[in-house]
DNA sequence: TATTGACCTTCCCATGATGGTAAGGAGTAA
DNA sequence: TTACTCCTTACCATCATGGGAAGGTCAATA
Protein backbone atom coordinates (compact mmCIF):
# COMPACT_ATOMS: atom_id res chain seq x y z
CA UNK A 1 0.00 0.00 0.00
CA UNK A 2 1.16 3.52 -0.53
CA UNK A 3 1.81 6.35 2.40
CA UNK A 4 -1.46 7.35 2.22
CA UNK A 5 -3.38 4.01 3.10
CA UNK A 6 -0.41 3.36 5.32
CA UNK A 7 -1.44 6.73 7.23
CA UNK A 8 -5.16 6.53 7.41
CA UNK A 9 -4.63 2.76 9.12
CA UNK A 10 -1.74 4.17 11.59
CA UNK A 11 -3.00 7.50 12.36
CA UNK A 12 -0.17 9.16 11.71
CA UNK A 13 0.42 11.69 8.40
CA UNK A 14 2.43 10.80 5.34
CA UNK A 15 3.95 14.36 6.89
CA UNK A 16 5.10 12.42 9.86
CA UNK A 17 5.64 9.01 8.32
CA UNK A 18 8.22 10.72 6.44
CA UNK A 19 9.61 12.43 8.91
CA UNK A 20 9.93 9.36 11.37
CA UNK A 21 11.92 7.64 8.28
CA UNK A 22 14.51 10.25 7.94
CA UNK A 23 15.16 10.73 11.52
CA UNK A 24 15.67 6.82 11.62
CA UNK A 25 12.53 5.82 13.72
CA UNK A 26 11.31 3.46 11.38
CA UNK A 27 13.22 1.72 8.58
CA UNK A 28 13.34 2.66 5.26
CA UNK A 29 10.30 1.74 3.67
CA UNK A 30 10.52 0.10 0.12
CA UNK A 31 10.07 2.10 -2.96
CA UNK A 32 7.75 1.19 -6.14
CA UNK A 33 9.14 1.41 -9.79
CA UNK A 34 7.92 5.38 -9.72
CA UNK A 35 9.86 6.17 -6.43
CA UNK A 36 6.57 5.99 -3.93
CA UNK A 37 6.37 4.21 -0.70
CA UNK A 38 4.83 0.70 -0.42
CA UNK A 39 3.87 -0.67 3.33
CA UNK A 40 3.08 -3.80 4.30
CA UNK A 41 1.06 -4.47 7.67
CA UNK A 42 4.30 -4.90 9.27
CA UNK A 43 4.98 -1.77 8.29
CA UNK A 44 1.86 -0.04 9.63
CA UNK A 45 1.86 -2.38 12.70
CA UNK A 46 5.47 -0.26 13.29
CA UNK A 47 3.48 2.98 13.24
CA UNK A 48 0.45 2.44 15.09
CA UNK A 49 3.28 1.32 17.58
CA UNK A 50 5.06 4.59 17.39
CA UNK A 51 1.66 6.55 17.49
CA UNK A 52 0.18 4.82 20.93
CA UNK A 53 3.65 5.31 22.15
CA UNK A 54 3.14 9.05 21.38
CA UNK A 55 -0.18 8.99 22.92
CA UNK A 56 1.31 7.51 26.25
CA UNK A 57 4.03 10.62 26.06
CA UNK A 58 7.09 8.90 25.25
CA UNK A 59 9.62 11.29 23.70
CA UNK A 60 10.75 9.84 19.79
CA UNK A 61 14.16 9.27 21.19
CA UNK A 62 12.27 7.23 23.80
CA UNK A 63 10.58 5.43 20.80
CA UNK A 64 13.50 4.85 18.83
CA UNK A 65 14.46 2.58 22.07
CA UNK A 66 10.95 1.02 23.05
CA UNK A 67 10.98 0.10 18.68
CA UNK A 68 14.34 -1.63 19.00
CA UNK A 69 13.26 -3.39 22.23
CA UNK A 70 10.28 -4.16 20.98
CA UNK A 71 11.74 -5.78 17.87
CA UNK A 72 14.03 -7.47 20.01
CA UNK A 73 12.59 -10.98 21.13
CA UNK A 74 15.81 -11.62 23.56
CA UNK A 75 14.80 -8.28 25.56
CA UNK A 76 14.99 -7.88 29.09
CA UNK A 77 11.10 -6.88 30.17
CA UNK A 78 13.16 -5.28 32.85
CA UNK A 79 14.29 -2.53 30.11
CA UNK A 80 11.09 -1.46 29.20
CA UNK A 81 10.05 -1.43 32.42
CA UNK A 82 12.46 1.13 33.24
CA UNK A 83 12.21 2.97 30.51
CA UNK A 84 8.38 3.78 31.83
CA UNK A 85 9.33 4.04 35.19
CA UNK A 86 11.27 7.16 34.00
CA UNK A 87 8.75 8.27 32.32
CA UNK A 88 6.12 8.09 34.61
CA UNK A 89 8.79 10.51 37.23
CA UNK A 90 9.02 12.90 34.51
CA UNK A 91 5.15 13.24 33.98
CA UNK A 92 4.18 13.21 37.28
CA UNK A 93 6.90 16.16 38.14
CA UNK A 94 5.19 17.84 34.93
CA UNK A 95 1.67 17.70 36.85
CA UNK A 96 2.99 18.63 40.12
CA UNK A 97 4.59 21.98 38.37
CA UNK A 98 1.33 22.71 36.86
CA UNK A 99 -0.40 21.89 39.90
CA UNK A 100 1.44 24.47 41.92
CA UNK A 101 0.78 26.98 38.64
CA UNK A 102 -3.03 26.13 38.86
CA UNK A 103 -3.09 26.50 42.83
CA UNK A 104 -1.14 30.11 42.74
CA UNK A 105 -3.12 31.34 39.78
CA UNK A 106 -6.52 30.21 41.45
CA UNK A 107 -5.47 31.98 44.44
CA UNK A 108 -4.77 35.11 42.92
CA UNK A 109 -8.14 34.97 40.34
CA UNK A 110 -10.39 34.38 43.43
CA UNK A 111 -9.20 37.66 45.30
CA UNK A 112 -9.30 39.67 41.59
CA UNK A 113 -12.60 41.59 41.38
CA UNK A 114 -12.76 40.84 37.30
CA UNK A 115 -14.93 43.92 36.78
CA UNK A 116 -14.16 47.35 34.88
CA UNK A 117 -12.11 48.49 37.83
CA UNK A 118 -7.97 48.48 37.26
CA UNK A 119 -6.81 47.06 40.66
CA UNK A 120 -5.96 43.33 40.00
CA UNK A 121 -4.27 41.19 42.38
CA UNK A 122 -2.73 38.74 39.44
CA UNK A 123 -0.77 42.07 37.88
CA UNK A 124 0.57 42.71 41.78
CA UNK A 125 1.93 39.52 42.02
CA UNK A 126 3.42 39.36 38.56
CA UNK A 127 4.98 42.42 39.16
CA UNK A 128 6.14 41.63 42.72
CA UNK A 129 9.93 40.37 42.42
CA UNK A 130 9.89 36.89 43.15
CA UNK B 1 23.56 48.97 34.54
CA UNK B 2 24.27 46.64 31.52
CA UNK B 3 22.44 43.45 30.39
CA UNK B 4 24.67 41.71 32.44
CA UNK B 5 23.61 42.93 35.61
CA UNK B 6 19.81 43.34 34.78
CA UNK B 7 20.24 39.42 34.15
CA UNK B 8 21.56 38.78 37.48
CA UNK B 9 18.74 41.02 39.49
CA UNK B 10 15.76 39.71 37.20
CA UNK B 11 16.76 36.07 36.81
CA UNK B 12 16.20 36.74 33.10
CA UNK B 13 19.60 35.54 30.94
CA UNK B 14 21.22 37.94 28.78
CA UNK B 15 19.84 35.82 25.61
CA UNK B 16 17.12 35.37 26.63
CA UNK B 17 16.43 39.57 26.97
CA UNK B 18 17.92 40.13 23.92
CA UNK B 19 15.41 37.96 22.41
CA UNK B 20 12.10 39.20 24.44
CA UNK B 21 13.06 42.87 22.79
CA UNK B 22 13.45 41.05 19.11
CA UNK B 23 9.93 39.99 19.59
CA UNK B 24 9.03 42.94 20.94
CA UNK B 25 8.18 41.52 24.47
CA UNK B 26 10.10 44.32 26.07
CA UNK B 27 10.26 47.41 24.89
CA UNK B 28 14.16 48.21 22.85
CA UNK B 29 16.45 48.88 25.35
CA UNK B 30 18.44 52.42 25.08
CA UNK B 31 21.80 52.18 23.77
CA UNK B 32 25.54 53.45 25.18
CA UNK B 33 27.63 55.91 23.27
CA UNK B 34 29.42 51.71 22.19
CA UNK B 35 26.08 50.42 21.33
CA UNK B 36 25.62 48.83 24.50
CA UNK B 37 22.27 47.98 26.34
CA UNK B 38 21.77 49.85 29.14
CA UNK B 39 19.15 49.70 31.53
CA UNK B 40 17.04 51.39 34.43
CA UNK B 41 15.73 50.07 37.98
CA UNK B 42 12.55 50.08 35.59
CA UNK B 43 12.92 48.30 32.81
CA UNK B 44 14.54 45.32 35.18
CA UNK B 45 11.29 45.40 36.83
CA UNK B 46 9.69 44.72 33.41
CA UNK B 47 11.76 41.58 33.12
CA UNK B 48 10.90 40.07 36.36
CA UNK B 49 7.46 40.72 35.61
CA UNK B 50 8.28 38.63 32.78
CA UNK B 51 9.93 36.22 34.44
CA UNK B 52 7.34 35.66 37.09
CA UNK B 53 4.83 35.28 34.65
CA UNK B 54 6.88 32.79 32.91
CA UNK B 55 6.37 30.69 35.98
CA UNK B 56 3.45 30.66 36.22
CA UNK B 57 3.44 28.72 33.12
CA UNK B 58 1.86 31.76 30.71
CA UNK B 59 3.04 32.08 27.22
CA UNK B 60 5.13 34.65 25.40
CA UNK B 61 1.81 35.53 23.87
CA UNK B 62 -0.38 36.11 26.59
CA UNK B 63 2.81 37.68 28.87
CA UNK B 64 2.94 40.32 25.63
CA UNK B 65 -0.90 40.88 26.67
CA UNK B 66 -0.35 41.18 30.50
CA UNK B 67 2.75 43.73 30.29
CA UNK B 68 0.26 45.70 28.00
CA UNK B 69 -2.10 45.64 30.43
CA UNK B 70 -0.16 46.15 33.19
CA UNK B 71 1.26 49.53 32.09
CA UNK B 72 -2.18 50.53 31.07
CA UNK B 73 -3.02 52.09 34.22
CA UNK B 74 -7.35 51.91 32.72
CA UNK B 75 -7.23 48.86 32.30
CA UNK B 76 -9.97 46.35 33.43
CA UNK B 77 -9.19 43.29 36.03
CA UNK B 78 -11.68 41.41 34.25
CA UNK B 79 -9.53 41.26 30.97
CA UNK B 80 -6.72 39.68 33.40
CA UNK B 81 -8.76 37.42 35.10
CA UNK B 82 -10.18 36.27 31.91
CA UNK B 83 -6.24 35.58 30.82
CA UNK B 84 -5.53 33.87 34.06
CA UNK B 85 -8.89 31.52 34.11
CA UNK B 86 -8.46 30.93 30.60
CA UNK B 87 -4.66 29.75 31.38
CA UNK B 88 -5.50 27.77 34.67
CA UNK B 89 -8.20 25.81 31.84
CA UNK B 90 -5.32 24.79 30.04
CA UNK B 91 -2.99 23.87 32.63
CA UNK B 92 -5.98 21.50 33.82
CA UNK B 93 -6.69 20.04 30.30
CA UNK B 94 -2.71 19.67 30.54
CA UNK B 95 -2.84 17.94 33.85
CA UNK B 96 -5.99 15.49 33.08
CA UNK B 97 -3.89 14.32 29.96
CA UNK B 98 -0.93 13.58 31.62
CA UNK B 99 -2.58 12.12 34.49
CA UNK B 100 -4.19 9.89 32.47
CA UNK B 101 -0.94 8.31 30.68
CA UNK B 102 0.40 8.37 34.41
CA UNK B 103 -2.42 5.87 35.24
CA UNK B 104 -2.42 3.73 32.07
CA UNK B 105 1.50 3.70 32.17
CA UNK B 106 1.27 2.81 35.99
CA UNK B 107 -1.36 0.17 35.57
CA UNK B 108 0.79 -1.75 32.65
CA UNK B 109 4.21 -1.39 34.82
CA UNK B 110 2.10 -2.91 37.45
CA UNK B 111 2.18 -6.13 35.42
CA UNK B 112 5.41 -6.13 34.02
CA UNK B 113 8.14 -9.00 35.94
CA UNK B 114 10.60 -6.20 35.24
CA UNK B 115 13.09 -8.87 34.91
CA UNK B 116 15.33 -10.58 32.14
CA UNK B 117 12.58 -12.06 30.61
CA UNK B 118 11.01 -10.69 27.19
CA UNK B 119 7.29 -11.12 28.09
CA UNK B 120 6.15 -7.33 28.64
CA UNK B 121 2.59 -6.33 29.06
CA UNK B 122 3.80 -3.11 28.34
CA UNK B 123 5.43 -3.66 24.94
CA UNK B 124 1.86 -5.62 24.53
CA UNK B 125 0.06 -2.85 24.98
CA UNK B 126 1.91 -0.26 22.82
CA UNK B 127 2.10 -3.12 19.88
CA UNK B 128 -1.75 -2.90 19.98
CA UNK B 129 -4.18 -1.01 17.43
CA UNK B 130 -5.24 1.90 19.85
C1' DT C 1 -6.01 10.35 -26.47
C1' DA C 2 -6.02 14.31 -23.59
C1' DT C 3 -7.23 16.18 -19.47
C1' DT C 4 -8.41 16.24 -14.74
C1' DG C 5 -7.90 15.29 -9.96
C1' DA C 6 -5.95 12.83 -6.36
C1' DC C 7 -1.94 11.15 -4.89
C1' DC C 8 3.02 11.02 -4.46
C1' DT C 9 7.95 13.08 -4.34
C1' DT C 10 11.60 16.39 -2.26
C1' DC C 11 12.86 20.75 -0.24
C1' DC C 12 12.42 24.67 2.56
C1' DC C 13 10.31 27.35 6.26
C1' DA C 14 7.54 28.01 10.67
C1' DT C 15 6.15 27.17 15.31
C1' DG C 16 7.80 28.27 20.96
C1' DA C 17 11.16 29.00 24.31
C1' DT C 18 15.58 28.43 25.01
C1' DG C 19 20.58 27.28 24.53
C1' DG C 20 25.05 27.15 22.10
C1' DT C 21 28.70 29.03 19.57
C1' DA C 22 31.46 31.89 16.66
C1' DA C 23 33.58 36.21 15.30
C1' DG C 24 34.48 40.51 16.62
C1' DG C 25 34.26 45.07 19.44
C1' DA C 26 34.50 47.54 24.20
C1' DG C 27 35.86 48.19 28.92
C1' DT C 28 38.96 47.79 32.66
C1' DA C 29 42.82 46.44 35.51
C1' DA C 30 47.60 44.95 36.01
C1' DT D 1 50.35 46.23 26.11
C1' DT D 2 48.35 42.34 27.54
C1' DA D 3 44.72 39.86 29.42
C1' DC D 4 40.26 39.12 30.79
C1' DT D 5 35.53 39.95 31.08
C1' DC D 6 31.64 41.76 29.00
C1' DC D 7 29.16 43.21 25.09
C1' DT D 8 27.49 42.95 20.01
C1' DT D 9 25.22 40.36 15.97
C1' DA D 10 24.30 36.20 13.41
C1' DC D 11 23.52 31.63 12.72
C1' DC D 12 22.27 26.90 14.14
C1' DA D 13 20.07 23.35 17.37
C1' DT D 14 16.47 21.53 20.08
C1' DC D 15 11.38 18.83 19.81
C1' DA D 16 7.40 17.28 17.25
C1' DT D 17 4.67 18.84 13.95
C1' DG D 18 2.48 21.50 10.14
C1' DG D 19 2.40 24.25 5.82
C1' DG D 20 3.41 25.07 1.26
C1' DA D 21 5.75 25.07 -3.27
C1' DA D 22 7.16 22.77 -7.45
C1' DG D 23 6.97 18.90 -9.88
C1' DG D 24 6.17 13.67 -11.03
C1' DT D 25 2.62 9.58 -11.19
C1' DC D 26 -1.60 7.19 -11.56
C1' DA D 27 -6.30 6.18 -12.68
C1' DA D 28 -10.60 7.51 -14.47
C1' DT D 29 -13.31 10.16 -17.45
C1' DA D 30 -14.63 13.24 -21.39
Amino acid sequence: MNIGEAAKISGVTPKLIRHYESIGIIPKATRSVSGYRTYSAADVHILSFVKRSRTLGFSMKEIKKLVSLWRNKSRASLDVKNMALAHIDDMEKKIADLQEMVKTLKHLSKNCHGDNRPDCPILNDLAQPL
